[in-house]
DNA sequence: ATGAAAGCGCTAACAG
DNA sequence: CTGTTAGCGCTTTCAT
């Protein structure tokens, strides 16, 4: 590990004979004209050969042995000022403060680089009006594909957004953007799944913890609660929390404490599971006995909570592929796709009858 | 929400009274030139106007007011390549799937935009040799800081990578490198701290998780272990797993079944001490009666497990401060500063003492 | 104090 | 099919 076996950019490496006329700048790393100079021919040559087209083989070869030689490495600033592609994927976060949400960005940082991209991670916060800001700084910062798992999917301007960079929308779909690729959850048949087993169960009061800000309007997944609660003939009161555990934890709080309290939560995202099992604890309460809960993200380590959660595997292969495709597709230039994510039900032993 | 107070980029808002020469091109974006023709001046002019430097305060002004009114953002790309500068910083994981490093990314990407920054996340998935190289493909980038949370504090490549790019390193020092802000945990506290406290419980044969490959050489964490091991007349293995719950709990339960088995693991993340939760309910063990389990980042789920796990609280808001300080006294080219953060135990049920 | 001009390093249109 | 020229959009010297 001593010896790397390709220079480091900007590591000068002095050729031991010195062919060339005039000795070179000590420290600034070595450009596509210093190959240039060194092989007799134009930068445009160089450029070509190295991306492996227009010049012969044996020209492509010499360019290449001598670029290797003296450490040159492509500048990306410049290619992507001259080009227009930058090779970086914007990924652009609702709130990362949602363990989902980190194991999608990690998943996708992971991949990215075989693909010969790389990331850049922005956070909106929770905060809509944020997100769109964000996403026009990513327009501007040229990244050749968003990635975007949006706050208010239901938002205008996401369409100027779109008609500037491709966009792959995870989660949600866009309505106002066209020529998107999007990625959305069934929600309709996860939520009603979830929702169906507490009714079962024999609840009659549920509390369904949503992300998000009170002030977004209609979020899908909402959507469908708000759908089943009045076709249902049960008590569904929806609330919104931050993503972690603290927030939701604190919300639960207030809505235990409050007039005909629910005794079962479902809960939009784990994370905010593990805040009902933290105003649990608070409150005294034990799981299931006193109060049921749902999932929806089947994060490992909410198996081994106490009792373990009940909750929804998403297929984050599945979802990473389909945003990887969407990603190569997007870049190409492909044109428009769909795809669905089902959960499935992982049933644990979060949920119980509720007493008396 | 339906109209934006500014125009987003790429939204040409045709001014109401045409008083340019020509018509531009529909669809491009708006140049510094553009605003320089507009407002009768050099680009140059312009370009100063608009960081508030060398030109007149009312030039400033009209100028700032043209920009606005046809929508011209300043081309990231473009200015990156002109100024060396890039207004990105490069965060360099060791490994993404640990909670706390996922902490921390979180953090930072929340507050980075506040001091005109953002984020370029690389993930080097535990492998000390991919991580230099992505260190050095975020140099090539021009990134104006590198956070770096090494693999290998004591490759001697971090050496040539300190002298192209400002690095902070971020959990172990850089032996190798010169001129860097170094943040680093007080391992030796809080290791021996945690053993001590595993001894005392009456506990002789200790396994030890720590993260990385077991050909990495060194880590300073681990060294302590090693160090505390022979002085304290205690068995101490060293085992090392992935960041993860799943590959965590595969090491434990190969150690578990082999001669000798620990009566209780250190884990040098939670996310892996969570695998010694997994390895237990596996085999049918009760923690902390059969195994004790102690963890070391206090991730909030952590407390609710079942037993709440002991671990140690690192704080997270001096070390993201830290970092963020560490960025811009780098940024500002001002000097090496090392700064150490100290862990303070978390006590909950997971020790006890050893049966017989 | 101000503006024109010369690049930053690369790619994509051109001419030969 | 090869090589040269002209920019990409911005910053920063350098003359005025």
């Amino acid at each position: 590990m001593g010896d790397s076996p390709r220079p480091l950019a900007g590591d000068i490496v002095t050729s031991s004979s010195d062919s060339s006329s005039g000795p070179r700048e000590a420290s600034r790393p070595p450009t596509q004209r210093d190959v240039a100079e060194e092989a007799g021919l134009s930068t445009a040559a160089v450029s070509y050969a190295l991306r492996g087209i227009r010049v012969p083989q044996e020209t492509q070869d010499r360019v290449r042995e001598i670029a290797d030689r003296i450490g040159y490495r492509a500048n990306p600033i410049a290619r992507a000022l001259a080009s227009g592609r930058t090779d970086v994927v914007g990924i652009l976060c609702g709130a990362l403060t949602d363990s989902w949400q980190q194991r999608i960005v990690a998943e996708l940082v992971a991949v990215l680089p075989s693909r010969g991209l790389s990331a850049h991670i922005l956070d909106a916060a929770s905060d809509p009006q944020l997100q769109l800001e964000l996403a026009d700084d990513m327009v501007g910062r040229q990244a050749d594909v968003l990635v975007v798992m949006p706050l208010d999917p239901s938002a205008q301007e996401w369409a100027q957004i779109a008609r500037s960079v491709p966009v792959v929308a995870v989660g949600d779909g866009l309505p106002a953007a066209e020529s998107v690729c999007e990625i959305v959850y069934d929600n309709a048949t996860g939520v009603s799944d979830g929702l169906r087993r507490l009714i079962d169960a024999g609840h009659r009061t549920i509390g369904v913890l949503a992300p998000g800000r009170p002030s977004t309007p209609d979020r899908p997944a909402a959507d469908v609660v708000r759908k089943l609660a009045t076709s249902l003939d049960v008590t569904i009161t929806l609330h919104t929390a931050r993503h972690d555990l603290e927030s939701a934890s604190t919300v639960v709080q207030g809505v235990l404490g409050g007039w005909d309290p629910p005794t079962a939560f479902f809960c939009l995202s784990d994370s905010m599971a593990w805040g009902v099992y933290g105003a649990a604890a608070e409150l005294g309460l034990v799981i299931p006995d006193d109060l049921s809960v749902v999932g929806y993200d089947n994060t490992p380590v909410s198996r081994l909570l106490s009792p373990p959660l009940t909750t929804y595997r998403w297929p984050i292969d599945e979802l990473v592929e389909a945003i990887v495709a969407g990603l190569e597709a997007a870049v190409g230039g492909l044109p428009r796709a769909r795809t669905v994510i089902y959960a499935t039900p992982v049933l644990r032993e979060s949920i119980a009858s509720p007493k008396s």
